[in-house]
DNA sequence: TTTTTTGCAAACAGTTTGCAGCACA
DNA sequence: TGTGCTGCAAACTGTTTGCAAAAAA
């Protein structure tokens, strides 16, 4: 769904499009992250320096409940804020490293035939799905096979990987 | 997982299985429910009424990271809350009727399919998937359907259906 | 008898609410 | 020009932390 449909779906619904929605939205539609309400709102006072913590929620609220921004936990990885994509792109899991944080998008068929399947065999009318996935990426899973071994060549025993990415928050 | 395991990897870890770890591991596991942190603890303090709050917080904590228990969201349907479970089932994904709340468990191929896509594609080592559906079930479509038939026979618009369940919390 | 774990009080993060004034349609 | 929206302050919910006393191993 592209931003011009969300504001007129808005419109429709006899919202008002002012000024600090119209930031939020823009800035959830662009970034191509995902923002927490804390992010949105430092970048919104960019803006508009004027504009409060609590619009951001009131808009984050409003944008969920008529179903246009989808709010996201990541396995709440980092604390235990809310994470917002607008629901533009197909259905999608999303899969976070569970050592340093990345976060990567999954498209596949398994993720309508678990809609499908859950439609027919429960009889829900299914309105959203969320999946989330923690587990570490060949990356991390590489340096920590490294650092293993040479642990077991010469040196004592290693620290353990730190559980927070350190460049967010 | 029997529960008797979860008690002999807890003891393995050299973590200690107090008095109140015990209660509230065995309410966690014969529930046959997701209960969250509150009614834990009030359903804890039957049993041991000098029990504490964050004792459950705690051990909730200690359960989580030795991946001895998931913890849940469902859709938030309910509050902010967590919810828990024992992992001692197949990886089955929860389905909650955005209605009434009632929340179903999904059992299936899919899960599996996705889980090994995720690992194949993105070379991912998968820790933890958690699949969370929201939609209407068939028992308050039908009502629903009811209620729209029923207000074009007769009388003028009905009221929206309510948003949260009323017996819970 | 040493090391964990608990209870208590207090703090904390993230989010929501009540209300008066402002601004969009 | 009226109703919806905002900013401000304050409250609130769910959860975590510091510390001394209690209880496991």
């Amino acid at each position: 769904m592209p931003l011009r449909s969300i504001k007129n779906s808005l419109k429709e619904k006899g919202v008002r499009l002012t000024r600090q929605r119209q930031i939020l939205l823009d800035l959830i539609d662009s970034s191509g992250q995902h923002l927490d309400a804390e992010q949105l709102y430092k970048l919104a006072r960019d803006k508009d320096p004027g504009i409060n913590r609590v619009t951001v929620y009131r808009t984050l609220k409003l944008l969920k409940e008529t179903g246009l921004v989808d709010e996201l936990d990541l396995m709440h990885f980092e604390g235990d804020q809310h994470y917002y994509e607008t629901r533009l792109k197909q259905e999608h899991a999303h899969v976070i490293c569970l050592s340093c944080g990345k976060v990567e998008e999954f498209f596949g068929e398994p993720l309508y035939r678990l809609r499908h399947q859950v439609e027919k065999s429960l009889g829900y009318q299914v309105v959203i799905a969320r999946t989330e996935i923690g587990g570490y990426c060949s990356h991390c899973r590489a340096v920590r096979a490294r650092e293993l071994e040479e642990a077991r060549i010469g040196s004592p025993a290693q620290p353990e990987p730190k559980r927070r990415a350190t460049t967010q928050r």
